[in-house]
DNA sequence: CAACTCCGCTTGCAGTTGCTAGCACTCCAG
DNA sequence: CTGGAGTGCTAGCAACTGCAAGCGGAGTTG
């Protein structure tokens, strides 16, 4: 036979077995929605690649994106989520599209393009033959800029450009 | 008389002399934005329309993309302006593209061209993205000059389309 | 050495987003 | 008439976003 104040303790004791409980189940919720943070996270690893290619600190980009560069640390390293408009600007300082970092994050999906550039600027009945010509050599110049800057890339480029030829 | 060699010299140099033209317009077009008021306005206008359309409840376009109703009302009305993954799951409920939303609402900028020769250009591992983002800079210039020059080839371009197709 | 500038990051907070609970209204069946 | 189902909306709130103020550290200058 309990005494009042036993079954009290008791039932305390169980509330905070069913507490335990839930907060678990919740933990492990949590666990499996890791897509939403890898997501967080792949933009702004993302982010930081653009910036250290670019040679550029962070509160540098962070000024000429005109976001706080405290916010930029931490969606660098995502503890937070920016909203498109963060992206976009974000996007501008770094001079590359905001469809980049949408891709990355996840909010716009990645169109999957012809893997020969040089034969979709060819092909595109949009463009003049002249401004195909004139793309085609920037298009060139930037490919030889990149072998220069990033060797590594060099084993795979130019066997594309074989296939092209 | 030039040769093709030194017509595209001058090419590239006046590309060059465009992108910047072009980087600093960018700066302008921001400005021109339309406010963010209009713009949430906008989109919610837009979604009323295609519910609308479709001869579905607010309830149940709600339910169907997984937001609240009362929400919903409110992005309809203007009163807040959903995230981008709202947004998306709006369109799906209105069996939409997410595309379409984002560019009522601004936060995607609707392209030019042939969206083939975009996507080789955003998916071409040898470039660069700031190179990228230049390239199609440039090409959404050209397809516009193109637009411009021959309003006849209007007409014959999506013809064109149509048959790759 | 101190003072300064730059670096990336922590913390607290105001404003915003998206939700739940509930409201008033309309229509229809019993 | 009442009760139920559906409609779109109001109001309050928790969680989140993006910021400003400030920190500790590194490097430079006088």
């Amino acid at each position: 036979m309990q005494t009042p104040g036993e079954f009290v303790r008791d039932q305390v004791t169980t509330v905070r077995e069913t507490v335990d409980r839930v907060a678990g189940s919740v933990v492990e919720t949590v666990h499996d929605a890791p897509s939403v943070a890898a997501v967080s996270s792949q933009v702004g690893d993302f982010i930081r690649e653009q910036r250290s290619a670019a040679r550029v600190s962070l509160r540098e980009l962070a000024r000429n994106a005109g976001v706080s560069n405290p916010y930029l640390s931490q969606v660098e390293r995502g503890l937070r989520k920016p909203s498109a408009e963060i992206l976009a600007s974000i996007a501008r300082g770094l001079k590359i599209s905001a469809e980049t970092l949408y891709e990355q994050a996840g909010i716009l999906d990645r169109r999957s393009g012809n893997p020969d550039t040089v034969a979709a600027i060819r092909s595109d009945s949009a463009l003049s033959e002249r401004h195909k010509a004139v793309l085609l050599e920037l298009y060139e110049t930037y490919v030889r800029e990149h072998l220069a800057s990033s060797p590594a890339a060099t084993q795979t480029i130019p066997t594309s450009s074989k296939e092209s030829a």
